[in-house]
DNA sequence: GGGACGCTTCGGTGCGGGCCGAAGCGTCCC
DNA sequence: GGGACGCTTCGGCCCGCACCGAAGCGTCCC
């Protein structure tokens, strides 16, 4: 009966409460970094690190690097689903949970902040219409007339790299990151034009947003 | 996310490497003896008792204690199917293996031994027709007739209990054990009415058998 | 370049638990 | 009653592992 190694296998990563607690996280969908997660289960960041590496290896998770930060989110609807029928197995209040979670997803799949610049569709929105408008290439790299744009939204130059490229976990795109994106994100909640909702960092985009990225040329 | 508590702690049952091995074990749908299990799983007496004690505690198992016996089977078919799942997940193998199982316990379920006479559909064909020729009550009694009837197929009474009800698990029904149900099922073998069939406790009814239980009027 | 930050690696600690053998108890057979 | 058998409890051993803090590395901001 050598098949069920390899469900005590898959068990044993589940078996620990903060890994457990790191998949309860990511059946939002999200990507979260080490840290959020090390904070949403209390432990120190060396422990969710080993945690994380383990998770990775079993299979449950898939990460991405990025700069200084490790992303990691489930590897897939498959162990969603997994994860999901030992909940359902485990408690008979995993339903109005997972309800809210996934209601919660979605709005996070709309629109969110990425530390200081947009992503979600949101994100991918805005990226799609600065292209359109010539502020930065398909490779987001801010153009000539694109920084005069800038500009009159107030945006000075630093020491700070202008423009990045940040991929996004949901829409699985590159959008706007950066100085420029961290600019026009601060200045989309300055005017009120995107404004957050819930507790978590989804954000939707306001009527009077609407109009403004109408009249700017965005949508 | 205090519902992944639940889940730590099912999955915890699951990731021992023995407690699995009940468990794959206990996929066949029948129920198995503690010292069945702990020879299959490899684990002393005593370990393997712990082991079932704590998932029957956990809800995985139900057990059924019949005189020095401890009988534990799946608690239902929700186990199973989170079993499966769980298994399909771990790795890609383990669809045939569970066709070979469920192979095996049909045939279990159609005939088998059980210690030292006959159980599963067989043995329930023979209790109902003992029981229509009035060789034994409905409560499995011998009867003065039947002690004849008995006697002509070379039963001798001992000082073991004539006869004794054996609750079959996977008819849910009583059948007939003790003296008389060990005589009559070595006569079935000796004279090869019933075979085993497969490395298990599996048996069936040869055709001079059907011939010889329709004589009878067993059939 | 300097400083802040996120992550990882490495010792070290402590607890949990899987395992066994021995002893004891209840059941069954003769 | 005597003996065999199945199961359970108990004590003890030991391995695994979850956890932390400190140190180091790479990245990012200014």
């Amino acid at each position: 009966m050598g098949f069920m190694e390899g469900l005590a296998q898959v068990a044993g990563l589940l078996a620990d409460r903060t890994r457990a607690a790191f998949c309860g996280a990511l059946l939002d969908g999200r990507a979260w970094t080490a840290r959020e997660l090390a904070v949403h289960a209390g432990v120190a960041a060396s422990t969710a690190s080993e945690h994380l590496t383990r998770l990775v290896e079993g299979g449950l998770l898939v990460e991405h690097r990025q700069g200084r930060h490790r992303y990691v989110a489930l590897a897939g609807p498959h162990v969603a689903e997994l994860l999901e029928s030992m909940a359902a197995f485990a408690g008979p209040d995993a339903r109005p949970r997972s309800l809210r979670a996934s209601s919660a997803s979605e709005a996070m799949a709309r629109g969110r902040t990425c530390y200081d610049h947009l992503a979600g569709q949101l994100g991918i929105t805005l990226k799609s219409g600065l292209v359109g408008l010539g502020v930065v290439t398909a490779e987001l790299a801010v153009t000539e007339p694109g920084m005069v744009w800038l500009k009159e939204l107030g945006f000075e130059p630093s020491q700070r790299q202008v423009s990045r490229a940040c991929l996004d976990w949901t829409e699985r795109v590159p959008h706007l990151a950066g100085a420029a994106g961290a600019h026009l994100c601060r200045v989309f909640f300055e005017r009120g034009w995107v404004r957050r909702i819930g507790s978590g960092r989804a954000v939707v985009l306001a009527p009077a947003g609407e109009q403004a990225w109408r009249e700017l040329g965005i949508v």
